[in-house]
DNA sequence: GCGGTTTCTGTAAGCGGTTACAAGCCCGCG
DNA sequence: CGCGGGCTTGTAACCGCTTACAGAAACCGC
């Protein structure tokens, strides 16, 4: 539109208080095309030196930043990634956005939180389509057919700590190998009747961990006895409270993350049951907090924040090898086991039993 | 164009795997226009009930699904929220997501999180523009004017717990009121000479909570010394190391956080220190961990989620406010003051030394 | 069966950017 | 002085969706 060129005074319309400028405005006031400021904010291509001065100035005098949300849409590139977690309870979480913040924003990348209550959620997931460049699911209690059948198909995804998908990239957590290790030690420590606290039946990590315990536990020759708890602390509580109470035989305790095993522990401490004199503790997670209650707790240590960010990194170069060669669908790498190593503490030594 | 209609056949052409349908794809398939499939899929407007099946169908065959970035561009609403947070250390900020998440999905809003890593991350803040409908800012240890100067112009916007902003809605914590309140607390109980471990100097909070500490040490006529720390563990530690050696003189210690009270809690049993008996400690903020310590920490409870959740509310509310009439700039209302109370609990009980 | 409504539906102009393409400029060289 | 070619720059077509507007269709009573 070269009608409306009454204004040879720049007459920069900045646009009531409260709207942003636009390319356009900066284009006007600095007497050049769209294309030549879009130019001199990417920095690419040949720009003259007194052009990109002439747009700076406006753009500053201005106030002008780019539309993220209009640049994404011609991009077709976000520069976010959706983190969908089942829940935000407690540190685990705390500490693997952590992770995956500091891993994000070193690339330059935003996280889309998105929480998955209690079922509800799922649904909500496609239409992260257009809003992210990728994803990094964590969900374990649900059914991978159904997540399978809610992800959006565009953006590209890693799967953290649950049921493995088909032709995506799965980091797992070796369940398995980290309860075993954890019961073992109490095995070798003197327990002869543990009593496992798992978590959810519908949980993925939580079945690999009572399958774990108890494969270890019949290595070992020890009785081992499951009741279900929910991850949070009150299921340990209760736990505690019958092997206090003698109503369940134990002398030592398995829980299968460390918020139950510390719920357990204190509700023992209350009756008095000497931990781990009378009955040994260990959770798993290694929570930071788990070195700090008293006594402290023996867990099967993850480093969550590390687990985070390679969840973030595996997805960068995913996007990245996609945006490359955008024929090939999803680039099936091999899946990454995260190894846990036991980390003993006090609620398990010296159980003088052996 | 109808050029090319040589497809009376459909010819559906989902797009390679991988790519998405678009609403034009949908129209075609269904043989209707694409602003019939967008009045299909928003559900408003009148849209005779046999087309709405043909768009359906259409949509279902090609697992269609609306672009949220083009749909954001064109109605000028992303239905997301940027939360902006000093760092992700420790369960204060695990607790505030939780609770901002809880609002925020009620609403049907996302929680994009920006981190401001050790003043980095100002800079990003205005990019932010087009990519969120509001903003929570925390930023205790930021310049007002500088993060004023780096406020995108478009979004709504909420200030938690830092230097209030002119014009904006600020949500402050009571930090003088309750440490005061601590401080008097202690004196009650006994204390003579107290330490306070202080938050990092160019904190908001940490400024406020040291200016109640001192002026309820005057106004009881007791004895208070400063010592900055910087809200970790460690500083605590360091204080509590040095509270036993009795380099430094004190019967209590008030820490301005949870974390730093915490270790120092830690520095004297470590070192055979009786707590309370020898020395009281309290600590601010109540995180979930505080009562899970032994002995169990008196502390200046806030709470965190329900702070989380009313920012998040309160910014909504701005939003929709704006959105009804866009020509008022920032909605000013007034601030709100959240004020915490005092949890008693064993580091201060019985002090027995009035 | 017809004008006047009312109810659908399609066309096309945005939203705020990026970018392929072509036109314009400037330069040196023959 | 004219011309080819390399830099700059502008034009306009997208990205995928919404929506104002106008045209088409259906419905009404007469």
């Amino acid at each position: 539109m070269s009608s409306d060129r009454t204004d040879l005074v720049p007459a920069a319309v900045p646009a009531a208080r409260g709207a942003h400028a636009t390319i356009h405005d900066v284009a006007r006031v600095a007497g050049v095309s769209v294309a030549s400021v879009s130019r001199v904010f990417n920095g690419r291509d040949h720009v003259r030196a007194a052009m990109c001065a002439r747009v700076e100035e406006a753009a500053a005098q201005l106030g002008y930043v780019p539309h993220a949300g209009a640049r994404s849409l011609s991009m077709a590139r976000t520069g976010a990634i959706g983190v969908v977690l089942p829940d935000l309870h407690g540190e685990f979480y705390s500490e693997l956005l952590r992770g995956m913040d500091r891993e994000a924003s070193m690339r330059g990348l935003g996280l889309l939180l998105t929480v998955l209550h209690e079922g509800r959620g799922v649904d909500t997931l496609a239409g992260l389509r257009g809003q992210v460049d990728g994803l990094v699911v964590m969900a374990p209690e649900l059914d991978p057919a159904v997540l399978a059948r809610h992800m959006p198909r565009g953006p590209a995804a890693v799967f953290l700590a649950c049921a493995p998908q088909d032709g995506s990239l799965n980091l797992r957590i070796d369940n398995h190998g980290g309860a075993a290790a954890a019961v073992a030690h109490l095995a070798a420590g003197g327990a002869k009747r543990i009593v496992h606290i798992s978590g959810p039946g519908n949980n993925f990590d939580a079945q690999e961990r009572r399958a774990g315990a108890e494969a270890a536990a019949s290595a070992a020759g020890v009785a081992l006895s499951v009741i279900e708890g929910d991850f949070h602390e009150a299921s340990g509580t209760k736990v505690g409270d019958r092997v206090a109470a003698r109503t369940l035989q134990a002398d030592a305790i398995f829980a299968a993350n460390d918020m139950m095993a510390i719920g357990a522990l204190m509700a023992l401490k209350r009756h008095g049951i000497a931990v781990p004199e009378q009955v040994a503790v260990a959770g798993f997670d290694d929570i930071p907090l788990a070195r700090l209650v008293n006594p402290a707790l023996t867990s099967v240590a993850i480093d969550i924040a590390a687990m985070g960010a390679r969840a973030v990194a595996h997805l960068a170069e995913q996007i990245a090898a996609k945006r490359e060669r955008p024929l090939e669908g999803r680039v099936t790498t091999a899946d990454e086991v995260i190894v846990p190593h036991l980390m003993v503490r006090e609620t398990t030594r010296e159980t003088g039993r052996g």
